[in-house]
RNA sequence: GCCGCUGUGGUGGAAUGGUAGACACGGGGGACUUAAAAUCCCCCGCCCGUUCUUUACGGGCGUGCUGGUUCAAGUCCAGCCAGCGGCACCA
């Protein structure tokens, strides 16, 4: 028999599944729906590198174990065709993006089928059509008009390279998440959408979903939600007051001074001589200071504290106490009140600026180690719980209870009010970039914004432009919009010319490939006359998504964004389900000698010859048998050989041993007892795997089978057949390639899921084992029926265990049914 | 600093509290072959002892470290150490 040729093989059934239209479902029609599909890749010149494999291929497999167990999965395949990558791509060629952004996806369409993953075709997406936009733009102006979008002055992060503005969730470390370059700070007026209204939400919400708890816990993290309370104080010789946020009220009694944010409005009222001070001068050169310094700077400085004082003294409610008013950059303007009260005693950080200024440091609580001593190194300062001291009221309380008393008294005397805060800030939607979704707003001559109606959606991005960043939106110079503009509302209006993050387009794409329409010859949107981007009863029936895979840098941005854009649509009536994702996992990262794979670090390892030699079973059977989905793992190609040969011995097995002719449709099943226990201890252990996504050990179950089959002179066309209907999964060419081999009807993939018999897993023979004091002295075989007494009786007769029973007396014995006997002697 | 995860042979990795190292890779030895490839069979954690010293048996140690619970711990508990990921001058 010949060997077994990947690449021919692999080609009939694609062929075959595509001219069956298998994986086309009818979404109304379906009775039993999985929803299951993959973070969408955005389409670049480049090949479908290994992280595509690694998640593609187990998304793949999982789906396809789904169908087998009868589910009409639905798992459709799509592209995030807006955004930087198509942009630069097009940029780096000269081709326009939306020419490039088509062959791209057209290409890679060829590559993904390559695959032969069982993609819906019919219902796919591209972000960048605009019968996709429009509902991108009409997302936006459903935003508008709950009150949800607006646009305000601020200071944004902007990247210099990109020359875009960019969301906090797409910085990091103070550098752009795209290509790493620093951010700066600039004053831009920008469009913002409020995810901050949802903020419980999104909290609460949390607890019901099935996703990783690392994931879970990076979204609490965060949304950064603390619970304190905002005291004011009186400024001393003027009318002003200042409000600090603290969640250690606690430790008030400690306060020595006040440190504000450059950017606080008393620290500018002081600089611009509004309120008088002999500081002016001081303060104003401070503020200017840090406005020239990056993100990156000051994070060089390190713990170093800077600061200036402004002349003037604040009031502590509880002692009357005076406290020093400081300027300093260490103070975050957006967060609680970007004031805080500092207490050097308790907080490393007010320790640091009370040294570097000579401010006093007043001790409040006493720790465990009972050190009640002046506080004069850093060592010393208290953060941890402990006992309240020179507090007044408080003393001896401890730090928790001292925190309700000093709230209650606060809120009672008026002078503060407890409050929630949180980290997360409004989603900074406008990016200065040509090719995305058009914000549908234009501005009337004074300069207000209106949105685009409707009807006029798709709000068409123009294409007679530059495309080229340079800071300011290559739109602004488009004359067709302008004219269009002009026609449209009359003269002196002019367009928004920035275009939405892409992570907008992401937010709700889930929902589109349920709208696609596939009646046409290649797929449409659903029209937008429709009203809603999605009909309510599909939604209703598909949604969640049973199944999302996809890697977790997502977490704290598409994943966030589209939990908010979900409760939104379902606010404004438009959806059932407000959580979009049921079901979360994120595959591991593969890395190549340890590190990440970038084309900047040229180490990216391209499928490509090992699919070419192995085919694309043997290369994501490969991928899958690494480890665990979930952790990844560093690149090696030394084993692929090790799942080639598996792959090929399956082959030379139903070649060789298989019965041919008329005997196969006969009842041979004589199958030998072990290999009918193993059979269905291999179908057990395979489900078992699949469903908690353990390919490796699914992988190696069949291998073990495989090892079982091989010795037998004949197989079984019953068990032939199961195993490749086990196989169907993680090998799904080759298992159509076995299933027709061996006898069975129509696809494979189109088989119900094997069960098993209990009563058959068990072996006809046990190995039972002997532990005395702990350790395993010796085994015995037994049938599985053996009672308790007898197998005392055996595990006692045992040559080196009555070694070791010789001259002692046995204090306790016990048997573990099938598996051990276990004495104690002394 | 805070949150989350991980730590097992030469390597990737297996192990509902019950024989640690399944399944592979790699290596060693052998068979087949004129030869090679392919294929097939056997062996491979460390140390020690006994034995016909190419065989077999027995003992001790061994899952990052130190303790604890248990007849029994890679697995459970406590405290560390190291690495990875996220957040971070967040009041």
């Amino acid at each position: 028999m010949s060997q077994y040729d990947p690449a021919a093989v692999e080609a009939k059934w694609q062929k075959k599944w595509e001219e069956a239209k298998i994986f086309s479902i009818d979404l109304k029609k379906a009775k039993n729906p999985y929803y299951t599909h993959v973070m969408w890749p955005y389409p670049s010149g480049d090949k479908l590198h290994v992280g595509h494999w690694y998640n593609f291929g187990p998304a793949d497999s999982l789906a396809r174990f789904k169908r087998m167990q009868g589910f009409d999965v639905f798992s459709p395949m799509g592209f995030d065709a807006f955004g930087l990558p198509a942009e630069n791509y097009a940029i780096k060629s000269g081709i326009p993006p939306a020419k490039s952004t088509a062959d791209n996806v057209k290409t890679m369409i060829g590559q993904l089928k390559r695959m032969g993953c069982m993609y819906d075709w019919t219902h796919s997406a591209n972000s960048s059509h605009p019968e996709y936009y429009q509902w991108t733009q009409w997302l936006f102006l459903q935003m508008f008009a709950h009150g949800l979008a607006y646009k305000q002055e601020g200071n944004v992060n902007f990247c210099p390279s990109c020359q875009t503005v960019l969301a906090n969730e797409q910085c990091q470390d103070g550098t752009c998440e795209r290509c790493d370059t620093v951010v700066v700070q600039k004053p831009l007026a920008q469009w913002y959408w409020k995810i901050t209204d949802f903020v419980e939400r999104l909290l609460k919400n949390l607890d019901t979903l099935d996703w990783p708890e690392k994931t879970k816990a990076m979204q609490r993290n965060w949304i950064g939600k603390k619970e304190g309370i905002d005291i004011t104080y009186l400024v001393d010789g003027c009318n002003e007051r200042i409000v600090c946020f603290t969640t250690r009220p606690d430790t008030n009694f400690g306060a020595t001074f006040i440190v504000l944010a450059p950017e606080h409005p008393f620290a500018q009222k002081v600089a611009s001589g509004a309120l008088p001070s002999k500081e002016k001068g001081a303060v104003a050169a401070y503020l200017e200071a840090t406005k020239k310094k990056t993100e990156l700077e000051r994070q060089e400085e390190g713990r170093k504290k800077t600061g200036a004082f402004t002349g003037y003294e604040a009031i502590n409610n509880l002692n009357g106490a005076k406290m020093p008013i400081w300027v300093s950059d260490f103070v975050l303007a957006g967060f609680g009140t970007g004031a805080v009260v500092g207490v050097p005693g308790h907080d490393l950080r007010d320790f640091e600026f009370a040294q570097e200024f000579r401010i006093p440091v007043i001790r409040v609580v006493v720790g465990p180690d009972g050190d009640t001593s002046f506080i004069t190194r850093p060592e010393q300062v208290q953060e941890e719980a402990g006992t309240m001291v020179n507090s007044s009221f408080l003393d001896s309380l401890p730090i928790m209870e001292a925190k309700e008393r000093i709230m209650n008294f606060l809120e009672e005397k008026k002078y503060g009010k407890r409050v929630t805060t949180y980290r997360l800030r409004d989603w900074l939607i406008s990016r200065q970039r040509y090719w995305g979704a058009l914000i549908p707003i234009v501005y009337d001559p004074e300069g207000n914004p209106h949105t685009v109606p409707e009807k006029h959606l798709p709000w068409l991005l123009p294409t007679d432009v530059e495309f080229k960043p340079t800071g300011t939106s290559p739109i602004a110079g488009s004359p067709e919009l302008k004219k269009r503009v002009e026609k449209i509302f009359g003269k002196g209006w002019t367009p928004e010319c920035d275009t939405m993050d892409t992570f907008v387009c992401s937010s709700y794409y889930s929902l589109m490939y349920l709208a696609a329409q596939n009646d046409a010859k290649e797929y449409r949107q659903r029209p937008l006359s429709s009203g809603a981007l999605v009909d309510p009863k599909l939604e209703e029936k598909w949604m969640p998504v049973d199944c999302y895979i996809g890697g977790a840098e997502h977490a704290c941005m598409h994943l966030i964004y589209a939990r908010f854009v979900g409760m939104a649509l379902k606010d404004f009536g438009f959806i059932q389900h407000e959580e979009q994702y049921q079901r979360l996992i994120h595959q591991g990262v593969i890395t190549n000698k340890g590190a990440k794979m970038s084309k900047s670090k040229g180490n990216v390892v391209s499928p490509d010859s090992f699919v070419e030699k192995y085919g694309s079973d043997v290369f994501r059977l490969y991928l899958m048998f690494m480890g665990p989905f979930t952790e990844g793992g560093d690149w090696s190609d030394t084993g692929i050989k090790g799942v080639d040969r598996f792959v090929q011995r399956v082959w030379r097995l139903y070649s060789e041993k298989l019965p041919s002719g008329r005997k196969l449709n006969k009842k041979v099943d004589q199958v030998d007892a072990q290999v009918t226990s193993k059979l269905h201890a291999t179908v057990k252990k395979v489900t078992e795997d699949i469903e908690r996504l353990h390919f490796n050990t699914a992988l190696s179950a069949l291998m073990e089978l495989l090892n079982v089959l091989e010795k037998q002179d004949v197989l079984a066309p019953d068990a032939a057949r199961t195993y490749a209907t086990l196989l169907a999964p993680l090998a799904p060419h080759l298992a159509e390639e076995v299933w027709e081999y061996s006898g069975g009807k129509g696809f494979v993939i189109d088989q119900d899921w094997p069960g098993y018999d209990a009563s058959q897993l068990v072996a006809s023979t046990i190995t039972i084992v002997v532990q005395v004091n702990g350790k395993v002295r010796g085994e015995f075989t037994a049938s599985p029926d053996i009672t308790e007494k007898e197998a005392l009786e055996f595990a006692k007769a045992e040559e080196n265990v009555q070694r070791h029973l010789e001259g002692k007396k046995i204090k306790k014995e016990m048997y573990i049914p099938g598996r051990l006997v276990s004495l104690v002697v002394a």
